[in-house]
DNA sequence: ATTACGACATACTGACTGGTTTGCATGAAG
DNA sequence: CTTCATGCAAACCAGTCAGTATGTCGTAAT
């Protein structure tokens, strides 16, 4: 097993997880078969399980090693810098809003789409996506925390209650869109949530006219 | 085909419809095959087939004449009432909250479940959805246009985008605490949505102490 | 009584599913 | 140069799926 070897066996293995997160993300885990992702990808059934033991454990891998690390990398990270607050919260959703393409409107995120999926079906995929969606609101929380000690927003609110409540918009809003196949329904939501968080300053400044 | 012969083969459909509408609630419609809805009415391939001429048009049958009217009946028709405003929106969130117990958090909503499956999969299940989902915006859009014109919420709301982002805000509390299968999440959310209403109030009193 | 039809039951088919087995090429190790 | 494990291919397997073909029973009209 020489590094060489090592590095292509590995890269076979990231081709497929990322073959099969694209398929998951636009037809679901349960519509997605194995033949689909073998034949996008040119490996065969030998290759497969090779890497993978069974079609529920590439499930679990696309949640943890894929699902996981974009949210975090999208969504979380971008609340990390020191002193972020609301501001930046605001910032993510406007990026959002204006990357949003057509895809990605019929598409949602595909944090939601397993989560939804799968909540009745595979508890180790719902332990992933609970940790993720739990630092996520961690890190919300965290935004909203920094500007009420920083007098920017209002001191009387409950931050991990408005923490639940955004998420839940901006999901909402995703999936709402999904059945119109474009994004006009999820910009108004996001709109809505922009000002609402507009609404949770001490002196509201509404940012659109 | 006498009135009573009639009546008992209308029976049988529905009862089929019912059971599929359960399953496919609880599993996902493509998980959920026709072996397993046969069992539980104790009907046969025969009977369905002499009443559906697919799977596809059961999956359409359910959105049309289960989901669509559910909704309809649960949160649609209580915001019909003459002058129905936000207390009447907040006051059905408030039934909605006390009445969701473990097994509706880890289903989730109908509506939204099936939304969210069949995007990429069933147009004309997504035409569907997309109806009653118009038809629920306008409601409340309606309901917030009422109190605005009685002076209960604010002049320069857009009530319309008012509406996408409340029901955003709901499908999205639902959606996030399916992995959690428990309502706190749930429940987190709606306190939030419930205090953004009031904010929309021209002279917000706080619900929540 | 006969015919005809609606409402199902039974049995079956072909396609497709996830999963297994076996074989083979390649490159590292002795 | 041989040995041997790794990385993958190809063929195969058993089970499940939606869908079909056919049969049967009861009711109703003639």
């Amino acid at each position: 097993m020489s590094k060489v070897e090592k590095a292509r066996s590995e890269a076979t293995r990231q081709t497929i997880l990322a073959v099969a997160a694209a398929e998951i993300y636009e037809n679901g885990f349960r519509s997605t078969g194995l033949s689909d992702i073998l034949s996008k990808t040119g490996l065969t059934k030998g290759a497969f399980y090779h890497h993978f033991r069974s079609k529920a454990e590439l499930g679990l891998a696309v949640a943890q090693e894929v699902v996981d690390k974009t949210i975090r990398e999208l969504w979380i990270k971008p609340l990390q810098k020191a002193n972020a607050g609301v501001e930046s919260l605001q910032s993510t959703l406007q990026y959002a809003m204006a990357a949003n393409n057509a895809k990605a409107a019929s598409n949602g995120c595909p944090l939601c789409n397993l989560a939804q999926e799968m909540a009745n079906q595979d508890e180790q995929i719902c332990a992933v996506l609970r940790s993720t969606i739990d630092d996520w609101l961690k890190q919300i929380t965290q935004v909203l925390k920094t500007d009420q000690k920083n007098g920017v927003i209002r001191s009387n609110i409950d931050c991990e209650q408005s923490a639940y409540f955004i998420l839940s918009s901006l999901q909402g809003a995703i999936g709402l869109a999904k059945p119109y196949h474009n994004p006009a329904p999820f910009r108004a939501s996001m709109r809505g949530l922009i000002e609402y968080l507009d609404g949770l300053k001490v002196s509201p400044e509404l940012s659109t006219a």
